[in-house]
DNA sequence: CTATCTGCAAACCGTTTGCAGCGTT
DNA sequence: AACGCTGCAAACGGTTTGCAGATAG
């Protein structure tokens, strides 16, 4: 298990050696990236980053997701309402149990989705590229604020 | 079995009990969502609409599924690039296969995700609202195609 | 010094809302 | 006749693009 800062460091490290320059605004956003337990959308990291650095740019927010998808340090988590949010990226076959309300994620072992797919393969001709195994929820703290 | 048309006068006859009206903008949509094989966006459906009744709006198509939604007719699906499609309702643990290139989608039998989710609501304390286990990928036409 | 990165403004796209008139019931 | 439904236009929210200036290497 690492640490934030030393997992911070090594996403700057990557950054770099794949010739994208270090800039304050990418050192604050993968310092929120890397120590939140929340699937951060886009504007949540704009408005916590801004506290940090006040200069920081909402397209700047974008661009840098990009830059960490492509890396692999990040993945994209689809709500229900289409909006995106942004998370670590994980190992394995973890799969994302979100809170609706606040965007607290939770990960649980699902099945390998590997022999479902080679099946629905098999049956469909389909060439299966992608999968999405998520469930929606609310969180405790959220479900017992829902009761007021 | 039931062929297209009588599930097109099942489903006009349903909206017709709920106390909707039946014009002939929710015929046409209607129409199409039943016979078709593809999950339709609302621009598909807007666009096909329209030579069958030139006069049909974007709004309307919007809040027609808005309506057929509700009634559980349709479902919504979820893509990737967080656009939405629509299609007929299914019924039991039917899951979704989706071609990310022309909207084709098929059904194949998933696991009971019932169980899953009892787990996880155990262990973690989440009140489970919904879940998607949506696979991606290209048809057998789409894969041919983007070969040239 | 050069190429990348930044923030601003504006464009963009899917979706929703306000409203006056039309059409079902 | 009453009220739901319609289409238009405009607003909306998330995301992307164009651009000139700032900055990391």
């Amino acid at each position: 298990m690492k640490t934030d800062s030393s997992t911070t460091y090594e996403w700057i490290k990557q950054l770099q050696t794949c010739g994208y320059r270090v800039t304050a605004a990418r050192q604050t956003i993968v310092e929120l990236l890397v120590s939140s337990t929340h699937a951060l959308s886009p504007i949540e990291i704009y408005d916590l980053g801004r506290k940090e650095y006040p200069a920081l740019g909402l397209v700047t927010v974008y661009r840098t997701l990009e830059r960490l998808d492509e890396l692999g340090l990040i993945q994209r988590v689809h709500m229900p309402d289409g909006c995106h949010r942004y998370l670590r990226a994980t190992q394995g076959h973890q799969h994302l149990l979100l809170c609706t309300c606040c965007g607290q994620v939770e990960m649980f072992e699902g099945d390998d989705l590997s022999k479902l797919t080679q099946r629905v393969e098999d049956t469909t001709g389909y060439h299966i590229q992608d999968h999405w195994l998520q469930l929606f929820g609310l969180c405790p703290r959220c479900t017992s604020q829902s009761r007021q």
